[in-house]
DNA sequence: CGACCGATCCTC
DNA sequence: AGGATCGGTCGT
């Protein structure tokens, strides 16, 4: 997928949720000394700060972790869970307030040789369906934390052909704490695809 | 500076 | 169903 096909800054820009649901179906493109590797997104989640208590900037909290949140659309927000598993997001939406878009599951494409080397397991379902196997597969660690993904060489998304593919809304997973936040639908997932995360 | 705990994964 | 595992965050 060459880098002429990378989303644009205006994309990332809309409507935090718009952004999220239209991420599924893109392509994220990983560029390593070995090759390249491709997954298309299957599953995606939505945190829009300040009011949502699953956000990492609930209250517009800024530290040194969220402060990437605040700064330009299109960026990566990397961050670890239980010491040891990164999560991968792209802040989105416009600039007065502060949303990210999590990768949750991507379905490999391309350079599946490669993941597989960087997360040795049995089957490929088991390769990149869940936000921490997603990263593994393709190393992506804080070392992209900020990393603009509108010129990055190395990690970018790219535009495909249209998605006919019918997405689901759903809660999102493992944020029970979030109070009146907890059940709102802004997990989205493409219906059916055998990538999308067990939750 | 200590205590708490998690946007998960793996192995029972 | 439960343990791993460690840095971010916040209260003292």
């Amino acid at each position: 997928m060459a880098f002429h096909n990378v989303l644009s800054r205006h994309f990332y820009e809309r409507d935090p949720l718009t952004v999220t649901k239209s991420l599924l179906g893109k392509l994220i493109v990983r560029k390593v000394k070995r090759g390249v590797m491709i997954g298309k997104i299957v599953e995606t989640e939505a945190y829009i700060a300040p009011h949502d208590k699953a956000s990492h900037a609930y209250g517009n909290r800024k530290t040194e972790r969220t402060i990437v949140q605040f700064g330009e659309r299109g960026c990566a927000y990397i961050f670890k869970v239980y010491g040891r598993n990164h999560c991968f997001c792209v802040v989105v939406g416009p600039k007065y307030i502060s949303a990210v878009a999590l990768i949750r599951a991507v379905e490999p494409i391309e350079g599946i040789e490669l993941m597989m080397k960087n997360r040795p397991v049995k089957s490929t379902f088991d390769l990149t369906s869940g936000p921490s196997k997603f990263c593994q597969a393709f190393k992506i660690t804080s070392e992209f934390n900020s990393a603009d993904l509108c010129r990055n060489r190395e990690l970018y998304i790219a535009k495909r052909g249209k998605n006919r593919e019918k997405i689901i809304g759903s809660i999102r997973i493992g944020i029970d704490y979030a109070e009146e936040y907890r059940n709102v639908p802004w997990r989205f997932y493409i219906k059916d695809n055998i990538f999308v995360s067990k939750g």
